[in-house]
DNA sequence: CGGCGGCTCGGAAACGCTTCCGTCACATCT
DNA sequence: AGATGTGACGGAAGCGTTTCCGAGCCGCCG
């Protein structure tokens, strides 16, 4: 098949131009000790002859991976993804390459773990949307590997993260001064981490809302799915065959919401006529639908988290874990009641 | 801070045995030539002490990698995000690493194939939703790094995609079949290298179809835009402001087309009674949006191009590319005429 | 009973770089 | 002018594995 190339070392360069290999290998890493015209001659050298040093035996050499771990749960889903993009581009902009692990379930979580595959591997590992236990963070930890959690969990370690009770309070506020009293939640939980539910904080929002609003909230407004749209749209459902349906749901996200709309639309109730309907998160597909919702920058996120584990790296002792505002974006997914 | 472990290496292992170096390698390598007691206690004993083999070092010292890069376009996008989650799992499961790069826009891919950032950084590359051109593939192939492309293009490098033709001559088939004649395309083109236009032969599917039916295609009914929801719903502005708009129009992607469904349902039109619509892709939120669509398996798609790489990295010397298959998914956006 | 083949296993040479030290030449200071 | 400091640069020792080779050892055949 392909003629695999003849390989070309760093010895070759400095043959080539004449010089010992300690200067190439300090001419190619901008480490000083070179003249600069030397520097200049032997990087042209090096990319006329195509060379490029061998990260194994650089990192061998350096004692460090020089990569950077980033665990997700779910890589298909619109969150996630966005967060490992704003995530990628911080972190490649910094000379970082990510390896990245998809943790699905609680298995693999288990796996990624007490298998260690970081274990040397990676220089600090950012964890999106999974929670870490102590002894998973004792044991990163212990191997020298720093940690940093986006996406949903508070910890000792840094984080950045949204306060998703301010986001729930922002949205049923928003319904609240609409005139609404009679408005039902539909709670999330995460599929693979029941132990997680991904409620986070958002029912208790809703709740504290509810209550400085001096409404008494009915226990059978809020009924609980697992994450997903379609299961977004069955919980509707639900809520609409109480005896007295909610005049308004607040949705844990837009997903979520965009599926309760598609149970009213299949009952020809309109959206916000009948319904008003809010969601978190401001997904792409929430411009699209004219849902009303919380929004929150998850790009913004991404890159403070690559951000804080990059001064990890760089020696910092200890990031301030931050929280990123959220704001209501207004749509025409909900009115005046 | 935390304190670092202190560094356990092979050799201490072996001390700890009392065997040689040479003996411990295999052991944990599973290479024939130790006895299976020594092998299962060398394998106790590491696993007592956490020891785990540098990979730097072994890879430095085997000559391959490990690893296999993916080079996706647009993380955020659900059709990479998926592409990526079937492409990770796949290889994960078969011991690989997956080294992440993006590349959003023409300079960085120039320079992901200038800098050869892969170079002995990987022992594949898989391209998702990208142009590779003959100089970048000869370039990659000199390097000895295998290539596979999906989500796209087709090559002399072995490939999985759908065909873009037969997916769009589905959809206008099935408007023509509801007795639409006058049928709108929203083509879109990819905002990053508009030198490969996303259409993919997707206007030709259109022009296939409409011909067939013997219906002459109005070239005004189509039209272009830059890849994205928003220009979605412009285009259907552009389409709407006709002499004679459509009756029905395929738009080139899911996303797309739900674009369009806001500027209808803005304008109080509805879907599918004043104006079928079709789309591609079965995003996860067109079933939310009962949206009709071509759709085709992403996973799928991503599975193959893992399995494929790994065959070619298990040595055979070539793998066939594959057409994965598309069916016309029924919902409630569009209608007989 | 000697010899031979097959297993196990150990020694040590790569693998390709980084970096500590030390050398050398030259400029600067007294 | 001699002493000293400074900046460039080379030699070579690692970094932690893998793997080639060869050395024991045991069982078995003739």
């Amino acid at each position: 098949m392909s003629t695999t190339r003849p390989p070309v070392n760093m010895s070759d360069v400095a043959a080539r131009a004449g010089v010992g290999m300690a200067t190439v290998s300090r001419a190619l890493n901008g480490t000083p000790g070179v003249s600069d015209a030397t520097r200049d001659r032997i990087r042209a050298i090096a990319h006329e002859i195509g060379y490029v040093v061998s990260p194994e035996a650089s990192r061998l050499a350096r004692g460090a991976t020089g990569r950077i771990g980033v665990v997700v749960s779910h890589l298909s889903r619109w969150f996630f993804a966005e967060m490992l993009d704003a995530i990628e581009t911080t972190l490649r902009q910094a000379g970082h390459e990510i390896l990245l692990y998809q943790v699905p379930d609680p298995a693999s979580r288990h796996r990624f773990f007490e298998e260690l595959p970081a274990r040397r591997k990676v220089d600090a590992v950012i964890v999106v949307g999974l929670p870490v236990d102590l002894r998973e963070q004792q044991q990163l930890e212990s191997m020298g590997v720093h940690i940093v959690a986006t996406g949903g969990q508070t910890a000792s370690f840094p984080y950045v993260r949204i306060d998703d009770e301010e986001a729930s309070r922002l949205a049923v506020d928003h319904l609240v001064n609409l005139g609404h009293t009679r408005i039902g939640m539909i709670e999330a939980t995460s599929l693979d981490t029941p132990d997680w539910p991904l409620k986070l904080g958002r029912s208790e929002g809703y709740h504290a809302s509810l209550r400085a609003a001096g409404i008494d909230p009915a226990p059978e407004l809020v009924v609980t799915v697992p994450w997903g749209g379609e299961n977004g749209a069955d919980a509707m459902t639900r809520l609409l065959s109480l005896r007295t349906p909610p005049t308004a749901v607040f949705a844990h996200s837009d997903e979520i919401a965009l599926g309760a709309i598609r149970t009213l639309r299949r009952l020809d109730l309109d959206v916000p006529a009948d319904m008003s309907i809010i969601g978190i998160d401001d997904h792409p597909l929430a411009a699209l639908s004219d849902l009303t919702t919380i929004a929150q920058s998850v790009p913004e996120q991404g890159r403070l988290a690559a951000q804080m584990t990059l001064e990890l790296l760089a020696g910092r002792e200890s990031v301030e874990s931050v929280t990123v505002p959220v704001h209501l974006e207004l749509r025409r997914s909900t009115r005046r009641l």
